[in-house]
DNA sequence: TTCTTTCTCCATCAATTGATGGAAGCGGTA
DNA sequence: TACCGCTTCCATCAATTGATGGAGAAAGAA
């Protein structure tokens, strides 16, 4: 499974990484059943026979996907620990929000995939994968928040939810988010970040010096 | 239309507003596309045919939810606005995460539903209401953060944005969130409101004393 | 060329979808 | 009783859904 999902990132132009770079698109603009396998097929341009033989059943390819953006992410968040390895909190918050709004601004489809995947359920399987969850307890770790998984206390882990919230939130919610600010890409982008350091850091500095 | 669901709420026996509640609670759960007609039938524990006598098209049931809990949150938030009215920014967020964070939970399902309403897109009309964004500004408003709707900056509406985000997340992401903090109902909604405040007062704190 | 493997599409399937017409039940009025 | 409007359900519709079998390209390997 992992490696036929390499190749395919490997070499862009096969038809299993187009079907899937469209799945991605449309599963986060229509969410799972919002979503039919002939949409896809269409947006690609082939029959839906030929998307069944890539990857069989429709929630095959859907796992793949939210699979897919996992990986990157813990990797994404792997890189940012080592790179606010023993800096102050408020340069650690400030590096990490960086990063993590170029890495989901950059997957702004996988990213919205990822907050529906979590938070509605699909009709016929119920949850299809709570992702989310297991990021909360690794941004922590990340931003050096926690030292280890275990001791973290609801109260802490509720901190991190509230920024992961917000920041999936607003990178999920900028194609109805942005109209409103009446502003362009890069200006969003900046608007974010600026505002989640405005929230964040005054708000965990107070940990530090109480 | 109004009239129509007035009565309906007037009468919860009525078959209408049996109807209204179920579909509620599975649009909720399900989203639009996720959701049919006779797994709202079922729920309520009659035929399709008398849905559709009631309510018609399934697109006409799902606006009525939306713009029920659309005329509730604006009452909600005028309500808010004469109670802080003349207050301290402080208590004024205070107040205002209380009264919001208890009316939320008190409507959990619709809640879910609003947000998703706004985040994804339906297959057949595309966006069916985009409900969120009218509370941007109104939040603004009420919240004593802006005078009048015309001259807020994008900055500010972000800085609302994320109070929004958070907010609406914490309590459309119960049933997933709160498992991972592992604490009963009555206790995660006292986090939730010390996490907001911990998050927001601070932050908006600058804004007073430069 | 011929054979084989890989791939793509056409035709089709049963199940499910949103939606409707009509018959039957219900309650009250005369 | 007979009549009436209101409500409910059964049967059914066309369209769409996820999914498959098989025929035939495409592209080499022999």
């Amino acid at each position: 499974m992992q490696s036929t999902l390499e190749k395919a990132r490997a070499n862009p132009d096969s038809m299993k990484a187009k079907i899937f770079a469209s799945a991605q698109k449309l599963f986060a603009r229509y969410g799972y059943d919002g979503t039919t396998t002939r949409m896809i097929a269409r947006d690609v341009g082939i029959d839906i026979s030929t998307l069944y033989y890539h990857w069989g059943e429709k929630k095959e390819l859907y796992l793949a996907v939210l699979e897919h953006f996992d990986h990157g992410i813990d990797a994404k968040l792997k890189e940012i620990e080592s790179m606010v390895h023993g800096s102050s909190l408020e340069t650690r918050l400030n590096i990490a929000i960086e990063e993590m709004c170029d890495y989901l601004f950059r997957h702004i489809d996988v990213t919205r995939l990822v907050l529906f995947s979590s938070f509605v359920k699909s009709r016929e399987t119920g949850n299809l994968g709570a992702a989310i969850s297991n990021y909360i307890s690794n941004v922590a770790v990340a931003m050096g928040l926690a030292m280890d998984r275990r001791s973290i206390t609801p109260e802490a882990k509720a901190r991190v939810m509230a920024m992961v919230l917000s920041l999936f939130g607003f990178i999920s919610g900028e194609p109805f988010l942005r109209p409103i600010l009446d502003v362009e890409k890069e200006r969003y982008a900046k608007i974010v970040k600026e505002t989640l350091k405005f929230i964040l850091i005054p708000a965990f500095s107070q940990l530090d010096e109480p």
